[in-house]
This record gives C-alpha cells, structure tokens and sequence, in this order.
DNA sequence: CGTTATACGTATATCGTTCTACAGAATTTG
DNA sequence: CAAATTCTGTAGAACGATATACGTATAACG
C-alpha cells in the first residue's frame, strides 16, 4: 500500500543539477541550450553532472518562458494509408533535428481540429504541421500568425502566414486522364470528394480542377462529369458506389481523387462482376501500400508522401528558426500504371 | 515586414481575465478546476470573462503545479491497421471526458520509444496508454511508476503497478486451428515474430502458446511449426514468405499472428498461382478493415480495437483520479470467417 | 448576544525552466 | 600600469498557472 505511490523519487530538476556540479543554475541552462558564455571546463563537469543524475529538463517548465523543441502534427483523417509515409518523413526529420514530434487526429471534425491546434498551442509546441485540415482559411491564417506553421495538401499559394507542401494535384489528374486517353477511353469520370467550401483549396478540389481541364484539353468537357462523397465511410459512401456502377451512365474509366474510394469500387465491382479494366478502368491517388498489392493492382499517382513529410518539417523548421516570408512548394506527381487502367 | 512578426497580440492570460471580472486571480483559477467555494455569481461572471475574451488556460504552466488534461498514447508501429479502431475508441473516451490525446510513434524502435515515453512525462501529462510497446519489463515497471499507465497488447497479469487490456490472445489462437480442423485440416503452422526476449509478454507470444495448446489438444503437437518473422516489414519479410510458400514443407493452413502477414502471405500466393483456400487456408488476426475487403476476403480473428481502446481510455482516467491496484481486463475474441480459411 | 462554524475570496509561495542584468576575473589596449 | 574590453559565471525576475493559508462576511447555535 505504502508501495503503490509512496515511492516518489523527487524527480531531479535543474537545481539538483547545479548542486552536484557545483555551479549556478543559470550556468546549467546555458549548458543546456547551448548559450553564449560557457567554458570548456564548466560544460564538461554539468553534462558530466546530467549524465550521472539522469536529468532530463521539464518540457512543460521549458515552454513557459523558452522552446519545448516539440512540434504538433495535425492530421485529419487517421484512416487514410496515404498518411502513413507523410509521418514517417516528417518524423524522421524532426528526429534528426533533435525534436519530437506528437500527432493529434482530427477525424475530418472541423471544431475537433481546432481544438487540437489550440491545445498544442497551448503545449507551447514550437510549430505545426497541418496535414489536409479541413478548416476556413481564415482559421488557417488566424493560427499561423500564433504558431510557426507549415501545411501539406491544402492549396493556399498566395497565403503569407504559413508554407505549403504539395503535389501538384492537378498535374497529378491531368496524368491519369491522359493515361487513360492513351488506352483509348474517353468516357472517362471522377470521383471526388465533397468540397469543404468554395476556396478550392483541397486537395481534391485542385484534382478537380486538373481533370476538367484535361478533359477540356483533349476535346471531351461534354463527357466530364463528377460525383462528390462524403468524408465519413458511413454507409452512404458504399449505396453511392453501388448506385454509381449500376447506373446506365456508368462511364468508361473513373479517376478517383484518392486510393480510399478506388479501392472501395474495386472491391464493389468485383463483387457486380464488372471486370476490370474490361468493363471498367479505375483510377486512384496516392499509390499506398494497399493499391500496390497484387490482389488489388491499383493504378494510382504517386505523390512522394515521404518526401511532402521531409520537405514540410525542413520549412519548418526554418521557419522556428525566424524565417518569416512563406513558401509555397509543389511536388511532381508520378503515374504508376497496375492492372485497374 | 513589420506585420510578419509584429503583430503580437500578447495572449489573454488568467491575469487579464481577473482584471476583465474584477476577481481575483486565484478566484478564476478556482472557476477553472471547478474547485470548491465558489459562488455561483462569481462563476457566472468568470465564466462571462473567459468567454468574451477568449480565454485559454495555458497546459504548460498548468502541467507545472495542477494537471494537463492531456494524456499520451504510444504507438509502436503506425502502420499496422489494428490500430485504427483502437485509437479512435481511445480518442473517443478521452474527449467525452474533456481530455485531449496525443499520439507518439515508436516505429518499433525501443530507444525511440523510450524517449517519447520521457517525453510525455517530461509534457507533463496525466497519464499513458501503451499499445504494444516493444519495452523490457523493468522499463515498464519503471516509467509506470512515474505516470500512470495503461497498457493495450501486453501481457503481464500481475504487474502492480500498471493496467492492461488485451484480447484473449490464446483463446483466439485456438479458435483459429479450431476452425481450421473443422474444416478438415490438420498440418497447420503459424508465423509468427520475433519475440522480444523470454517473457512472453507480446500478443504474438501468447498466440503462439494458444497455437500450441491448441494443437496439443487435437493430439497434433507433432505437426506443430512456428516460423518468426521480423517486425520490419522489409524485403526480409518478403523473401522468407516466398521461400515459405515454395517449400515442400508448407502445410495445409496457417494462421498468421496478425492480418499484416496474412494479407502479404495471401497476395504471394495469389502471384505463385496457389488456390486460397483449396491449396492453402490463410488466417490472420485483428478483423482489420483490408481483411475484410472482398478481394482479399481474409479469415480473421476480430479483438475489437475499439473496445479495448476505450476500455483503456475508462481505466487511465480511474487510474489518475487516484485508484493505485492493478487492473488487467481480457476481451473476448470472435471469429470472423472468410473464404480464405 | 457572543461564540463557533461555514461559505466565499484573496494574497502569495510555488512549480522548473529561461533569460536579462550585472559583477568579477582575465585579457587586451594605449 | 591604468583603462578599456572581453570572457565567465551568478543572481534573480519572469513565464502562467495551481494550491495553501488565511481573512472576512454570513449563518447557526446555545
């Protein structure tokens, strides 16, 4: 009983640090932070003192008054495979640098979301890196002026207050229509997501945007047509796609704006006996790991979703570092053709 | 320039909000923790306060004396999609109870783990749910002993010093070669990974005890074959399941430790042409949403991530209002069969 | 009516850091 | 050799909350 709490170890704190050195505490900070104004001698006896101790400095402490070498990662939809190497980049970088970096899911819920960034501004995190939120520009902007900030898939390029990471969506659409040109289909449709509002700032928004104007480039805007599904997998998403590849307008080839949906209307087109590509091509995006799979062969855009996580925590951290004027970066978007079209 | 940077608006602290009300400071703190003696006109004006200006208490100061509202989850590795449901049933429990959640990835990786684990107890948060950590015993025992902790995917049943949930890792196991040997086979074997060390304490080992007790009680001990896979899921995995399945070993049916095994060992078969389930039966262990797609249709094992998520979620939150035994709560699998097996 | 509880608020020490000012020693300069 | 200039290290005020200790009305009691 007296077991169970009793041993609190009084955790060692700066203090007991600069009494085993022998110094000030102020002396052991700067050690710390690698400050201006430390000798040789003095540096080698406190991290000699941290070792022997185990010190670790209070993060929470840390973040009243300097940096918490923390950074918060927002993403929205935890469910979507795309997001698996973005993380991993954006980790590994941080990592390197010398930060952590924790995750918060958002779940695609607008007010969840922002109470997320807040807490992590509340953390005292360095920065963040928002990962397709799904929140009004104006919020985006209202945030960033408060935090470092960098995102990746939201278009935004004319936004001063945070950097942007991005594939170039609509070269990535403009790809895949193409593709399917060159296979002779022209009856070719998108799906798409519901659009959050009219600012197209989305990632499937600028898909969009790219697939109708390759459709326009090659002659064939009368065929264009787009569906648009809710976020949520709820069941509607599967009575859409059932209704969708019953329909008599069933097109030719469908482009859809993500891996998540494509692999959704393999599956149900497998179970119609639509064959595909015969009867039906398709399309993803984001060429995860699923689509890659042999039972799946899903054609998809590679949109490099560990270099987006490399490059987003690279500007981050510059920008942590002072650098105020934004950039705006996009990435090259690569086809890679599997058996679904 | 001068709007890059300059544009501070000198956060709105529990100062600010007394000055606003005309309370004390101390009178709003006490509003804020519900505390005890406080009128109900002082709360109403208070809260008046907060809401006009917006008011946010700042967690890292907070986290110095009081609480974070905040607790941490561990990860070990992003990619398995078991984790999914776990985590959103922990996220949804969490939030219900006004407590927000952050996620670390540990990558399998024990010193990185080890530093995050540091890391949120350095955050200051209130408590911390492992799932399937990859830590020696000591360490678990030890961090537990610094922040309350719960543990998802770990077996170690008398612990006293942290909670667990888990599914019924045996029980499900011999439900898999149950099935198995009503279906009329008897040369089944399992994959399996590595173990960590000799305590048996990870998901894979427990399975691998219900395998073999289970095989033991059809009298077919001596058919009984484990091969260990590492937890990377590099080419090395790739290779040992092919050389697997080309073997003139390779039995009847397996059951695979987790659907991330079964689902490569079933798109392997599938390129070398062998019949799922006429020339093998494929099982794996988690009912994840891919298992469940209908061209991969694979036999599973569902441990409902998100209950034993949410479970966890209960007993932190228990644990840190001050509850110090030690619970350890199991799970009832189901099976789930598919046409793989 | 005086005494004792009780409810409500306030003042202030405290948490573990960072960071600004400054003092003393060592070094360079004129 | 005195004065000016580094170079090191220290003291102590923040940071923004919590929580303890205490004072003062108000209510309850005998």
């Amino acid at each position: 009983m007296a077991d169970g709490e009793g041993a609190r170890p009084s955790r060692v704190t700066i203090r007991t640090v600069a009494a085993d050195a022998g110094v000030s505490v102020a002396a052991v900070s700067k050690v710390l932070r690698n400050a201006y104004g430390v000798s040789d001698a003095l540096r080698t006896k406190v991290l000699a003192s941290i070792q022997r101790l185990g010190y670790r400095p209070n993060v929470a402490a840390r973040g009243m008054r300097g940096k918490s070498f923390t950074a918060g990662i927002l993403v929205t939809d935890f469910e979507n495979p795309f997001l698996f190497d973005v993380i991993a980049g954006i980790n590994a970088t941080f990592e390197a640098a010398g930060y952590k970096s924790l995750i918060g899911v958002g779940n695609g819920i607008g007010p969840l979301e922002v109470r997320l960034i807040e807490s992590m501004i509340d953390f005292r995190m360095d920065g963040l890196v928002l990962v397709a939120p799904r929140l009004a520009n104006e919020e985006l902007a209202n945030y960033s002026r408060q935090i470092p900030s960098v995102v990746i898939g939201h278009h935004e390029p004319l936004a001063t207050t945070f950097d942007s990471v991005n594939s170039d969506d609509r070269r990535g659409a403009a790809m895949v229509v193409e593709s399917f040109l060159r296979s002779g289909w022209q009856d070719i449709a998108m799906i798409s997501l519901e659009p959050l509002d009219a600012s197209a700032t989305n990632v499937s928004d600028q898909r969009e945007i790219g697939y109708l104007q390759a459709m326009q480039s090659a002659g064939l805007s009368h065929l264009a047509r787009i569906t648009h599904m809710p976020l949520d997998r709820a069941p509607v998403v599967n009575d859409t796609l059932h209704s969708y590849l019953t329909a008599a307008s069933r097109p030719r080839a469908v482009f859809c704006w993500s891996d998540l949906h494509a692999i959704e209307l393999r599956n149900l087109a497998h179970c119609l006996g639509i064959k595909v590509p015969d009867d039906l091509a398709i399309s993803g995006y984001d060429n995860s790991r699923i689509a890659a799979l042999p039972l799946i062969d899903l054609t998809s855009i590679d949109q490099s979703g560990r270099l987006l996580g490399v490059r987003a925590a690279e500007m981050l951290l510059t920008r942590i570092e002072g650098r105020s004027d934004a950039i705006h970066e996009f990435i090259e978007p690569r086809l890679v053709s599997r058996s679904s079209g």
